[in-house]
Parts: C-alpha cells; sequence; structure tokens
DNA sequence: CTCAATTATTGCGCTTGCTGCAAAGTTTCG
DNA sequence: CGAAACTTTGCAGCAAGCGCAATAATTGAG
C-alpha cells in the first residue's frame, strides 16, 4: 500500500525531522494560540532552524496542517480513484479527498491534536481547501479519466454526455467541507477513535451530497 | 437601490482615495506583475502613504480584486436574495455569489482589467473563494431563512426535511467558481461587455449545477 | 577505511506584508 | 472662529519567506 522503500539513514532522519516539526507545531498551537506559534518557536521547539523549517514546508500553515509538499503522483490517484470504484462516482470522489486532505501516516494522536487545532483556528479551514485547489487539476485529471471509464455516459446523446469532472470535483468538495464543517462544530462526539471518524466523515459527506442532488430540481 | 448618501466632502474624498487605489493596484499588477506590485508601489502610485493603504484595505488582494472591508449587512443580503426569488433556489443562491464577488458598483473598465489580472494570476482567485468563506455564515443564514419560506419544503417528513443551507451554499459555490475558472482559461471571448459576460457567467454557473445534480443518482 | 560527490543544515541579510501608536493635518458643525 | 471627529502619515516593530554561500552530515565507490 506504501511506498515507503526502506532506504537510507538520510530519508529516516528527514522523515522524522518532519515529523517532529508536525507535531511540535500543532502542539505549540494548541498551547500558544495560532498567532504565538511561530515559525521561529516552532523550529525552536523542534531544534532545527528556522531556515530549515522552510526546506520541510511551504508556510507555516502547511506544517500544522501536515501538507507535504511533494505533491501527489497521478499514479497515487488513479490507484485511489481505482481502489474505491465499483461504488458510485461520489463514493469514489469523496474518498479520494479525504484521503487527499487526511495524511494518513500521522499518528492518531497528532491527529486529533489537528482536529482540535482546526476547531480552535478555523481560519486554517481554508487552508485546507486551498490544499485541495492546489491539486484541483491534478485530482479532476483523475476523475476525468474515471468518468471515460463509467459505462454509465458511454452512448449518451451528445448534450448528456459526462458531467464536467471540474464539476462533480467542485460538488465533493463541497459536500466534504460542509461535513469536516459540521463535524468540527457539532463537538467533540466520537473523538476517539479516529479511524471510525473518517469513515463517518466520508459517510456524511456523501450524504450531503445525495441529499442536495435529490431535493434540487 | 443604493444607500449613497450624498454627503460631505469627506466621504466623497474617501471614496476617491479607494477607488483610485484599486484602480492603480489593477494597473500595476497587469504591468508589472503579482509580485512587482507592491503594497508601497501601490501606494506610491496613488499618492497615498504604505500606511493608508491599510487603512482602506485588509491586504494587497482585497485593494486588487475590490473587496470592501464593511462587510454586507444581513439586510442587503436578504433584500438581494429577496430580488431574484420566484426563479428556483439555484438561481437566487447563484446570483447573490455573483453579487458578493463583484462589486456593482466599479467601472466597466476596471472590472475588465480585473478580469484580466485574475486570468493572469489564478492563484488569486483562492482570493475570492476565501472571501466567499469569509462571508459564508451570513450568507448561508440568508439561504435558510429563504429555504424557510420556500413552499416546496414545507409539510416534508422528517427525513426529506430542506436541504442543508450550508450543502446547497457549498454545491453553488462550487458550481460559480467553476464557471468562473472556466471562463477565465477558455480565452477572451466577449470580454467587451462585461454587463453579458456577467449573465453569461451566472447562466453557466446555474447550468452547471443543474448538468451534475441531474446526472448524478 | 578514505575520499569525493551528494545532500542537508544553518546563518545572514534582505524584501514584503501588516499592525500599533501617537503626532500632525482635515473636515465638520455649532 | 474653535472644538470635536476623523484621516493621514511616519516610525518602529514583528513575522513570513527567500536566495546565497559556508558548513556539516550521509552516501557510495574505490
Amino acid at each position: 500500500m506504501e511506498t515507503t522503500a526502506p532506504l537510507g539513514l538520510r530519508d529516516k532522519k528527514r522523515a522524522e525531522t518532519r515529523a517532529k516539526l508536525e507535531r511540535v507545531a500543532v502542539e505549540l498551537v494548541l498551547r500558544d494560540g495560532l498567532a504565538h506559534a511561530t515559525v521561529d518557536a516552532i523550529s525552536d521547539a523542534a531544534d532545527v532552524s528556522p531556515r530549515t523549517f522552510f526546506n520541510y514546508f511551504d508556510s507555516k500553515e502547511d506544517a500544522i496542517l501536515g501538507v507535504r509538499n511533494p505533491e501527489l503522483t497521478d499514479d497515487e490517484v488513479a490507484q485511489h480513484l481505482a481502489a474505491s470504484d465499483g461504488g458510485g462516482l461520489v463514493e469514489s470522489i469523496v474518498s479520494l479527498l479525504l484521503w487527499v486532505i487526511e495524511p494518513s501516516t500521522t499518528s492518531s494522536e497528532l491527529h486529533m491534536s489537528r482536529m482540535k487545532v482546526v476547531k480552535a483556528h478555523p481560519e486554517l479551514l481554508s487552508r485546507h481547501i486551498t490544499q485541495m485547489t492546489r491539486m484541483a487539476d491534478q485530482l479532476t485529471a483523475g476523475i476525468q479519466t474515471l468518468l471515460e471509464k463509467d459505462p454509465r455516459f458511454e452512448g449518451d446523446s451528445p448534450e448528456t454526455l459526462q458531467p464536467s469532472a471540474d464539476v462533480l470535483f467542485a460538488l465533493c468538495t463541497g459536500g466534504v467541507r460542509v461535513a469536516v464543517k459540521e463535524w468540527v462544530t457539532n463537538g467533540s462526539a466520537a473523538t476517539q477513535d479516529q479511524l471510525a471518524n473518517l469513515d463517518q466523515l466520508e459517510r456524511r459527506a456523501i450524504e450531503l451530497v445525495r441529499e442536495v442532488t435529490k431535493k434540487i430540481q
């Protein structure tokens, strides 16, 4: 599942440093607030120079949210979409989005802390969104090929061709966004098992999308 | 329609300064690129101190896009929604969103320049989105009351109650976003008459939303 | 093991965005 | 006119982020 080539001491250290920065960033934000958790402070607490910080992350927010610069490969996207195929379009796409948002490699504790951070500083949500749109092209490309493989849109008449991958993407993004927002605002119910949480989030996002598409005519 | 109390020389000057800043900001970005159009340069070209710049705008981007700090009043939102009522929900909401994005008071020339700017610097689009989400609470509140007045969702059974205003908002936001993106990327067709453009944009956004809701079951 | 190539870390200095504060200038209105 | 209200501005400061060049660590080949 993971392409973690178990190579070299070097990469190992690098991974550790990144992990430490992510962890410390979240900690400091929780303790001192977003504004007080400066890059200097974070780097300091991670025993690393501020300059090094920017070798790992493009911005403070990226560190806090655990966003990795090395963006997705097309293969990864295609693979994930293929894996969750069989269900509906919406299911596949929502799953993809949640996967992008959530660096699944993080520890569950870090994950929970991040939830708290986002709850305390909702501005960060827009960073999440930005991240999504940053990868939008890649993701919509993946969705596009998914659409092309979908038998449902094969022999359609011209005007009822495939729905635009862009729009689908936007719609699902909306669903995910709202699901996350709901889940962030409606208290800490079930914050223990974050795997169940993810699942729940996914279901809710799909439900929201469905709800709207049904109601609007 | 507008609450422009034609008061005082003071307010007049203020309006002029703001307009000048907006105009100059767009000009400089077009001429020198986004990075080179610094706050200093903009303020300079507008014969105003950099410090004053921030009395008018919260950020460089706000000036470029003509975003006004004094956010919307609930009344304005309600009024606009009421005005475009009668059509469908989607129509009303899309119209509202476009109205929020586009400060209608700007001159058409400035408007066109802004289009070019956005085309040349798509990063700015995310600012637009941010602005939308910034006002999300207010707008969804307005949508919520619109939903409550809608006879279509009145006597529904519990599980088929109103679709969440949040999700509707997200969906339409997605539609608008994609419409704008399309229109930005697909060349300069019809950039002459920007009123027609807005109309076209609105129609396209609605169409996109419809398209998706129909296709997905 | 040793040495050279590669890559990571760091310090330094700089630009830019943005804010608070208090002084000086304008506009308004009685 | 003259006081109150508001704007502009300079100054000083913080934090983000980048380019560069020196230093240090890791690696792989011999």
